[in-house]
DNA sequence: GTCTATATCCAGATAGAC
DNA sequence: GTCTATCTGGATATAGAC
């Protein structure tokens, strides 16, 4: 019995996961020009050559999982700015989950990396520096909204609020990239020290 | 009027570090495997050809700027320590110094990026791996020791000792990356908001 | 010491057999 | 759809001329 066409398409979709799953881990561990299309092909267990069947290059392959990353991004950040909590909790909420993916969920913490790594580089396609250009202020933005909302309540401490932002992101991504490194060895910190940077002390 | 030896030797080393500077701006901004050492010659204006007279292979810079690196990092830790203030103000005084150097010296930031780029990278010489094995731990523990010393006196927040050092230094690795990234567009953040971490409330 | 020219190697991408 | 074999380009490293 000869598969359906939709049959088809599922089989290959899935395979295609399977392909951009293994291809982030490599990235986010090695970058982009040091991981190299057989190291993908061996790690999704076929080969190289199969590879050009799924996509046209290994450049198509990280741009499709850089502005993955930013999807995932963007939509947490729209959706904590949706819910009705107040801005110190949603601060604390977001820090708690960060830390958490970071410390359980490889595949989170590999998007994470991802990100962090490919607005470090030069080095990377043409294609990919126009998502990030369009893309990466957003989750600045966003954070840099609440902040200010719970400055307005007193509950967030009055420093400028896009420095308060920048301080958030880049403590995320500097422990996305030592748990990296450390892998086993890093056991995640304290809630509570991060939030301690926001908070407003008279509480 | 030929020169004699040692005034040979002297070119020799000013070419040397000419060639080390250049590359080090380049292993930071666009890493190891993305920097090619036609890259390097052209950024030192010399052939590529002339670059094996000075250095074995393209490793081997890497190997002596990662060297570097933590020589100068952990003796500025142990200057630290040494000092005779109070720990709280030698955690101020590291991190302005810090934010100051991101802000102001091009050439100590891309060494401070180097550092966590290698860390963050798997695909680095051997020799790399292993000198990044011997001297990452030292600034860890080093800022440990102070904030365990600021406790006992209750200056510092009384959370892990560790976990401190370790946001401590995740924190500086993610803002040299932006700064990294975002160059012109990035204004330091101010310092309290990150002392504000470790220092005690009640004050 | 410095350059140009060249050998070697390896990774990306393609072609063709099954 | 999947593999093996091959082409091609580019980067490292070397050799040899000046």
């Amino acid at each position: 019995m000869p598969r359906n066409k939709s049959q088809n398409q599922q089989l290959r979709d899935e395979r295609r996961e399977q392909i951009l799953s293994q291809a982030l881990m490599l990235f986010a561990k090695r970058g982009l020009a040091a991981t190299k299309i057989t190291d993908i092909a061996d790690a999704s267990a076929i080969s190289q050559g199969l590879m050009y069947h799924y996509f046209s290059s290994k450049e198509a392959i990280f741009v499709e999982l850089i502005s993955r990353a930013f999807d995932r991004l963007n939509q947490a950040c729209r959706w904590l700015e949706e819910q009705s909590m107040p801005p110190l909790e949603k601060i604390t909420f977001a820090l708690t989950e960060l830390l958490k993916l970071l410390d359980q969920d490889e595949h989170a913490a590999c998007y994470h990396l991802l990100i962090a790594q490919a607005t470090a580089s030069d080095a990377i396609p043409d294609e990919a520096k126009a998502i990030i250009l369009r893309e990466n202020t957003f989750p600045y933005e966003s954070i840099s909204r609440i902040m200010a909302a719970g400055q307005q309540e007193g509950t967030i401490k009055q420093y400028d609020a896009d420095q308060l932002a920048l301080i958030f992101w880049t403590s995320i991504n500097g422990l996305a990239i030592y748990k990296a490194v450390h892998g086993t060895k890093y056991l995640a910190p304290n809630v509570e020290i991060l939030v301690g940077m926001f908070q407003s002390n008279h509480l």
